[in-house]
DNA sequence: TTGAAAGCGGTACCAT
DNA sequence: ATGGTACCGCTTTCAA
């Protein structure tokens, strides 16, 4: 029995654009003119149709690097991505700005830089020639950072995040914000002794120190008498609350923002087992109002963050990249309310 | 006064390799040669200063798509980012993954390809020429999508997700594994009717229909008598849930398997609301192990669903690419058992 | 040790 | 209505 070769897969190369142009017997100027519909330029129906044909005998795709090298400038725009998982808030919002921008024609490309941070990450990403680079905080970018991207030809640069850089447009998500409305919403309720809840997970203190800057500031101008704020390190484990539990008893915390509604939930379960009554003896205030705080018993009070439309960023976005002269806005993009339930 | 104008910033055009040149007094080979490191070419340690020095001052960064345009190939691996947003166990892996193949000097970038499924969408990734594709389930991918992405010269082409696809490499995450090891504890533990939830969210069909048919088919194939499956949909808000629980204590059901630990936390607190005592007269089971799950009382029993190392995946696709020619394999990658806790 | 030049896959100008 | 061709930025022989 004669031994067949299984799958010869003859590895023919790629096809390109002059193996078309021979296929159909025409030229390649011919093919980019069809298979791009150049409007300048008039094509016979029937040399299309060969040319068409050509293309999909021999599954011809054209190649995106020799295009947007010939034509000196692309379409991409890149969001590095972050280190650290997001939360459904913030994934929803990333989600939704890619499908805004891919509505304007852009293509979204999220690029993993993992370990780089500043200069080095923006280096990294200008190899790419985006159009286009949206930065979340995590990624450190900073002024020369910008400046390489620009020199390179980004002609939008923008940060996403708690703090801005000199130089790019910023999506400035204050978390000041967030505390702040934590802190007014205990002021309000007669509560004095405020803890705030700071994850110990490594990289989130981008997110963590703003909220608890912001209640301390809030608790400060207000100056009410006796009121003080208390920094309390928490990590995502049960041992963790059960001990930061006794020390909010032993130092008569009266209201806890416990970062995040999860943090929250934590916290929650560990003081309700030190047989500790929510609200009564402790308010307790998360963020994000995820699903799961409804479900809690007390129902979980949160602060209720409210990111700004994918649509409106993405005009934003192409309004910079079509007007790159312009000076650097800021925008406070960051709206933080609470919802009221019944644990504060 | 003199109006002077604000920030004149000259625009100069993106610096090439040829600018470098000139700076130095060399030529374009000579700056490759150094910036490379290319060793089989020994240049003066002056020349290479003068080179250096001259990248630095123009803010030089190579154009990576001429470079892998005149190279042939990139070392890009393209994960289509897929539309849902991913729970955390998911998107740790994913991270995990990603971080393994930047160790085997891989370029990952997420294409979001909104709207784009099966071979169209195969063909606009396949505009990047990537060297390998990851494509998790949702993106559709068909045996047609695999040949136009090896055609246009990928050497690796991946599904992730429940379903293998013709001609690809397979990463299969087969849920019925996870019904069969909820159903298997329900069974063991003398539970006959037995519920599936399966959420009513528009695209999680792909996970919640296989988890549903391993219970399924674990249930039938055991023959225990009287034993039963009943199909439970429910969207994710509380209203659903009431009218769900209602209809479990309706139905006769005494054991749930939620879906996930989220779903299963929304279920449990709508059945205890209702009367009913969990696991007395009805268990639950979540999947994902969250951690919010043994936050609850009684703490949540939990189907921890187990995704490889992004390490050993990593030179999987590492190994595919050096040896393209290779029969498409498939890798059963999903492993599931039961922790028990109380509430079943 | 360094430079000249070809060529990767497209696009668009200028002829024909 | 088409074809010839220069060129985008970079790498890599081959010569000098």
């Amino acid at each position: 029995m004669v031994q067949i070769p299984k799958q010869q897969p003859a590895q023919r190369s790629v096809p390109t654009s002059a193996d078309v142009a021979r296929l159909a017997g025409v030229s390649r100027a011919t093919v980019s003119y069809v298979l791009n519909n150049t409007s300048a330029v008039r094509i016979s129906e029937p040399t299309r149709r060969r040319v068409h044909e050509a293309a999909r005998e021999l599954g011809y795709v054209p190649h995106a690097a020799a295009r947007s090298l010939r034509a000196g400038h692309s379409r991409m725009v890149l969001m590095p991505t972050p280190e650290i998982p997001m939360g459904p808030l913030f994934s929803r919002f990333f989600n939704e700005l890619q499908w805004a921008l891919s509505r304007f024609d852009y293509t979204v490309v999220q690029y993993a830089s993992l370990g780089l941070t500043g200069e080095d990450a923006a280096r990294a990403w200008a190899e790419l020639r985006p159009v286009a680079v949206l930065a979340p905080d995590a990624s450190a970018l900073n002024p020369r950072g910008v400046t390489v991207l620009k020199r390179s030809g980004a002609r939008a640069v923008f940060t996403l995040g708690p703090h801005r850089v000199e130089g790019a447009h910023a999506l400035l998500m204050d978390g000041r914000r967030v505390g702040e409305a934590a802190a007014l919403h205990f002021l309000a309720r007669g509560r004095r002794t405020i803890g705030v809840v700071v994850p110990e997970e490594a990289g989130m203190e981008p997110f963590s120190r703003p909220r608890l800057e912001g209640v301390r500031r809030t608790v400060e101008r207000a100056r009410t008498a006796g009121a003080s704020v208390t920094e309390l390190p928490l990590a995502y484990e049960e041992a963790s609350a059960t001990r930061l539990a006794a020390r909010c008893r032993a130092r008569g915390i009266d209201a806890v923002f416990a970062y995040n509604d999860e943090y929250a939930m934590l916290l929650m379960r560990a003081l309700q087992d030190d047989g500790i009554d929510i609200p009564e003896d402790i308010a307790v205030l998360g963020s994000d109002d995820l699903m799961l705080g409804r479900l809690l018993r007390p129902r979980l009070s949160t602060v209720r963050i409210e990111l700004p439309s994918g649509r409106g960023l993405a005009e934003l976005v192409d309004r910079v990249v079509r007007d790159p002269g312009a000076e650097p806005e800021v925008h406070d993009v960051l709206g933080a309310d609470v919802v009221h339930r019944e644990s504060s």
